[in-house]
DNA sequence: TATTAGTTTAGAATGCTTCCAAAATTCTTG
DNA sequence: CAAGAATTTTGGAAGCATTCTAAACTAATA
């Protein structure tokens, strides 16, 4: 069980890595920083988190949680995921990796950039600069029989 | 200038297109597959394909426009194009490509699969097999010098 | 031609995301 | 620590692309 003092402890190491990464770190960002900037990796939506701060027995406005993981994106503390369904998502992992979809349950699952070395990066038209390579493959569940019983 | 004659004849043509196909060939179906499905590679969105048939003079009514174009998808006349903004697009171009896109603009181009060899596809999990491979590079206009005037 | 199956239609409904303007909180400075 | 300035939060309204609905219509089939 996590004692008291140690809650105290988490909140106050989110509070020191919200404000070294610029973001003015607010009761909200604190509490969803704890829940999503923990190492683990995950991709999650607005409204999904947002549940999950209701589970955790706090309560943060929706249009607050937009706003929060906008900012951490923002300061570079999640990504966003551009490639999915009609909903944002955000993914904690922000070392270089590409997707696999299951177009199905719209399950996403990473792919590592070993997997899939590109040749080389296609020539940049003149005047841009990349600001995101995205390789997505969509998965589709293989129909190994048709089996109607 | 075109002919009526031509007009018929090339109404006729998409007619066969589309039956053939498996697609049932509606009045509006025709019209749609002949402003889009004639040779040219487009992005296209619904809304804006919407407006170039009332510009031609026609009406047909935007959730038709969309019933078509996904029939026109799963009919394998037109591809969809997943990674851009919060609008869906239509592709005409069938063969393998992938994506530039200016996050200022919105505007697409396509990139050549010359450019960017994969030097191997992902090993697909098991179970699954690929339904799209899309790979999408993210432009920012160069910020080249910082004048003020 | 009659029947049936598939389409079209306008407008309503949906659902994710953003906007709003007021209240609250955090930061800064003295 | 107080006061003012700046930023954030909030709930609800608004926006907007897309889908749904159910009745009218059209195309294919017998």
């Amino acid at each position: 069980m996590t004692s008291t003092r140690d809650i105290k402890a988490e909140e106050h190491r989110m509070f020191t890595c919200l404000k070294g990464a610029g973001v003015r770190p607010t009761r909200q960002r604190v509490v969803i920083g704890r829940l999503l900037l923990d190492g683990r990796k995950r991709h999650v939506g607005a409204e999904q988190l947002y549940e999950e701060v209701q589970t955790s027995g706090q309560h943060i406005a929706l249009a607050t949680v937009y706003n929060c993981l906008h900012k951490f994106v923002n300061a570079g503390l999640l990504r966003q995921v551009k490639n999915v369904g009609d909903t944002v998502l955000f993914d904690t992992n922000l070392s270089e990796h590409y997707h696999f979809i299951d177009i199905d349950t719209g399950a996403i699952m990473d792919i590592s950039p070993a997997d899939v070395p590109l040749k080389k990066i296609p020539k940049i038209p003149d005047g841009f600069e990349a600001e995101s390579i995205e390789l997505t493959v969509r998965l589709r569940r293989k129909t190994t029989s048709k089996r109607l019983i």
